[in-house]
DNA sequence: GCCAACGTTGGC
DNA sequence: GCCAACGTTGGC
């Protein structure tokens, strides 16, 4: 089991927009050190699924459903997708705001790496994250 | 709107 | 293969 949080901009893609869907396939991504954690996917891995932009927050969960397959929007045949599951929307979304207070995501790619737009978590931030959405 | 941090491109 | 110039992303 991996995990992993996913970026989006709500006014592009939000997380409403998923729980109504249910399911999607994530295209678009166009970055190399995206692509690789998009094979690394396992089925059933866990992911966060973040909001940039104005609200800039953890906002839920999804899962893999599928492996990383070619991204059908790239016509280089370069890129990646996966296909991602509604789990949750968070009562409380977790703003960058207050993961910053917590040494543990100081480490991670989210505050590092900040446009990298897939990245993985480790299980003790994905545990710290959960527990802080669970307040 | 600005800027830091990356990525990418193209000239050499 | 290096690097300058330019483009993109995302936080502030």
């Amino acid at each position: 089991m991996n995990y992993w949080l996913l970026k989006n901009e709500p006014e592009d893609y939000s997380v409403d927009d998923l729980a109504r869907d249910k399911k999607i396939v994530w295209t678009g991504v166009r970055n190399y050190q995206a692509r690789n954690f998009l094979q690394a996917m396992q089925l059933n891995d866990l992911a966060f699924y973040y909001h940039t932009s104005n609200q800039k927050a953890i906002v839920g969960t999804c899962k893999i459903i599928k492996c990383a397959f070619v991204d059908p929007t790239d016509e280089s045949g370069k890129f990646s997708s996966v296909e991602i599951e509604f789990i949750q929307k968070f009562k409380n979304p977790i703003s960058l705001e207050q993961l910053k207070k917590h040494d543990l995501m100081l480490e991670s790619y989210l505050l590092k790496q900040s446009r990298l737009s897939v990245m993985p978590f480790t299980e003790d931030q994905w545990n710290l994250v959960s527990e802080l959405s669970q307040e």
